[in-house]
DNA sequence: ATATAAAAAATATCCGATATTTTGGATTTC
DNA sequence: GAAATCCAAAATATCGGATATTTTTTATAT
């Protein structure tokens, strides 16, 4: 009893150990954050800090910084004097995410496509190829693994820009993902076939050097994604 | 003595209290990421936690919660377990910056010429004539108010894509500013003239609802600051 | 129903204690 | 004299408890 919101968040006592952090508030922070991210903390719940601290068997000044450092990042909201809630979701919101990922994603592929080396290249093969295997998986049924293929997703889409030579992009970029992957974790459904086929199309002009197909291409699939989930939300 | 590493930092038990921060948290934020900005701790020093608790006179607990949010900003560099420093600077840093800045500055300047209203277009009227007081108190050789020429320098940048109706860009490019910002702080020279008058056409392509003429401006305007503030660095 | 007052819950903050880790010297070794 | 080693001091990470305030809930009265 006494639980969380959302529903059965993390690990209750699991022995886990999924997590290499150095740090309590590093390893608690991650946990936090997909907890968030993967919907098992609900959208506008309240986060008591009393409960956290038991939930995640840590102090509550761990749980402040830890949410504190969430909220800066947009997956809490902190609420002066009245606690922290997780972000709400919206259509409006959604739309805002998904324009900005056009906007940096975009321009940071550009310069990779163009300025991109051999290990870029290297890397980028090797995450399309995990990626398309976890697409595979997922289009014959099988979606038992939904957050490993994300973590595909998402590794792919980093190699794509890899080469960008903007860290402060790169982390921009990292966090506006993460949201998207909210909203994408929220709706149950599988774009399917359509979305593989873009991933694809978009390697391929990456590969090719065709910066304007590239980058068309990625817009495509971010706008496509984007209406899918709205109609879904 | 045990002073921080910077120099002086911001208020020593003055009673100051231009702070309306409800919480103590709020004030010390504020307080800390202005010592940064305006280089008073300087880029690279360390920031004990102990010390810091003295200087700005709260606990170690919300010195950390404090950090911690600068750290998720990029204002500071939380290196785990060695503790926290103030953000280092760089060329390649400070050029990543302003090519973000022309990214989503000139991005949302463009929807905001598009679709402001007449309120968006008072707000700016408003903002331009005080950085335009500024400016010529600056022109005129008086530079004690640096702070305050800043901030309608801010101010008036916030005003030109406050319309752009993107909240989740809107707080990206504040702290994107504020990294800028912090450049031009710590080189001691004014660029004069030249961008009073960059402002100037910015302004006024804005009101005539001329959007690539705006953004062109935008664009040129902060790439020759950029030209200049490496030149200082 | 609605406004108000008292009680309970929760937040914000501080403090002190402890286990670990990192850092700076001092000492020894090659 | 430079490099490796060892030890003590400093600093970080984290916890649990205490207190003042503020918010929320509950109960009471209009």
């Amino acid at each position: 009893m006494n639980d969380l919101p959302g529903m059965e968040t993390s690990d209750d006592g699991r022995v886990d150990e999924g997590h290499p952090s150095g740090t309590v508030a590093a390893g608690v922070y991650d946990r936090i954050k997909q907890d968030i991210i993967f919907g098992r903390l609900a959208p506008g719940s309240k986060l008591k800090l009393d409960a956290m601290r038991r939930q995640y068997g840590v102090s509550i000044s761990t749980i402040r910084e830890t949410l504190r450092r969430l909220a800066t990042e947009g997956f809490v909201l902190a609420a002066e004097q009245r606690g922290f809630f997780v972000t709400d979701v919206s259509a409006e919101d959604l739309t805002e995410v998904a324009n900005l990922r056009i906007l940096l994603e975009c321009s940071a592929l550009r310069t990779s496509v163009q300025t991109g080396d051999a290990h870029w290249e290297a890397d980028l093969v090797a995450a399309h190829h995990l990626l398309s295997r976890a697409e595979q998986r997922m289009l014959a049924g099988d979606h038992s693994q939904k957050e490993q293929w994300k973590n595909y997703d998402s590794a792919f889409h980093h190699a794509l820009i890899k080469a960008c030579r903007s860290r402060n992009l790169m982390s921009l970029h990292a966090i506006l993902f993460d949201k998207y992957l909210r909203y994408q974790m929220l709706i149950l459904t599988y774009r399917g076939q359509e979305a593989v086929d873009e991933h694809k199309a978009i390697f391929d002009a990456a590969l090719a050097r065709d910066v304007d197909a590239a980058s068309n291409m990625l817009e495509t699939h971010i706008t496509k994604g984007l209406q899918h989930t709205l109609a879904a939300l």
